[in-house]
DNA sequence: TCTTACGTACACCAGTCTGTGTACGTAACG
DNA sequence: CGTTACGTACACAGACTGGTGTACGTAAGA
């Protein structure tokens, strides 16, 4: 589980309280907020003293800013690397997320922080855009006319059905499963509409086209 | 501006204290967050005492969710009642609210206060819910074949552009309205694309596609 | 005029917040 | 062994939080 945090080297850096902090951070960001958590109860689950923690981040803004950054490999982009899926597939599979981010930590943070300079909006902004990004290009490869569109319409989707379960406390992606379905069909030509790929794109570079 | 607040009668019951103090909260709830807003500040900005505002409101939590309740009347229902408009076109003109709504006020409540269990939290369920009957009901009366549907479907656009509005910092509603457009083609039989029963008629509404 | 309700000014409380300073382990590596 | 880096324990600072107590002002209505 604790793992040791930075080198690849034998050298050890630490015994693992970094880690024990952000996994803290995590939970409890979720569980109760991040302005309703303070740092001593945040050290208190880590099972770290308070000067450890301000050791490994100078501030509670860097803990979560790093906190946010941690999110970034592990939410989404799985979806988009599941060559057994057709293009078309790996869109609407983005939507089958739903106990696993109970709010998109992005928007939660956003809106709690409320200072668009903190940098964790930034965080927030770029990762919703790397999102809409993935979604641009996949609808690329599943031929719709218009992709750019089709991508910021499906995240606008995806942040629709968090916000939404958040505030009723109901699940809303199958609603937004069910819009995005609409919403392909629509873009993608009749012509391609099932067949995945056809002439371009033939999944060789579409395994990993960039980044 | 500052009318008496409570009496239609001659009886004055104040001069005004309250409705300043809500004034105030609407103006840093909004630009600040409700967090990040102190009694003492917006004591300050309303121009009232401390002593004064908590013998209004016997808490801040009491004060926020009078906040909220403020909402209730002047954000959407004037859609709604618009009868220059079609079914149809109501539907659509439910995404025209650019620049008036900075993030929907009971999504950022709902995120900020992190407690279901809060009054205003309830508020905002009940806020919601409501946006979607309406929707809901404007749906039913433009033929939609599953009208529960789009009204859900519908809610969840708006949702999704007040979110994506604030994390992005870009206006979202547009694409958000793009996608309405497309849901309501689809969910209207071509046959009815007015209300059955009703003959309001003025079948070229089709020649409208947009705002 | 006096009464009464509304509002003010200001000090103050107790609790929490982020963030430090200090002195003390302890395990790894030379 | 000693050095060094990491971590701990704990007290404490300073600001800010929501919330009160007290004494006073003031305008409306009788």
């Amino acid at each position: 589980m604790t793992e040791l945090e930075k080198g690849p080297q034998g050298r050890r850096r630490g015994r693992g309280a970094r880690e024990r902090i952000l996994s803290a951070s995590q939970q409890l960001f979720r569980d109760q907020g991040i302005n309703r958590t303070g740092m001593d109860q945040l050290c208190t689950v880590a099972q770290v003293s308070k000067r450890t923690a301000y050791q490994h981040f100078a501030g509670k803004d860097e803990l979560v800013a790093e906190y946010l950054r941690r999110f970034d490999p592990d939410v989404m982009p799985g979806v988009f690397d599941r060559t057994d899926l057709t293009p078309r597939e790996r869109l609407l599979a983005a939507f089958e997320i739903p106990a696993s981010t109970p709010l998109c930590p992005y928007i939660a943070a956003a809106v709690e922080l409320h200072d668009p300079e903190h940098p964790a909006s930034q965080y927030a902004r770029d990762y919703k855009t790397a999102i809409a990004a993935r979604l641009t290009e996949t609808a690329r490869e599943a031929g719709a006319t218009d992709p750019e569109q089709l991508g910021e319409q499906l995240a606008l989707l995806i942040d629709g059905a968090s916000a939404r379960t958040r505030v009723l406390n109901s699940e809303s992606f199958p609603t937004a499963a069910a819009i995005a379905a609409v919403l392909i069909d629509n873009a993608i030509p009749a012509s391609s509409s099932r067949r995945p790929g056809d002439d371009r794109a033939t999944t060789s570079n579409s395994a990993r086209p960039k980044r």
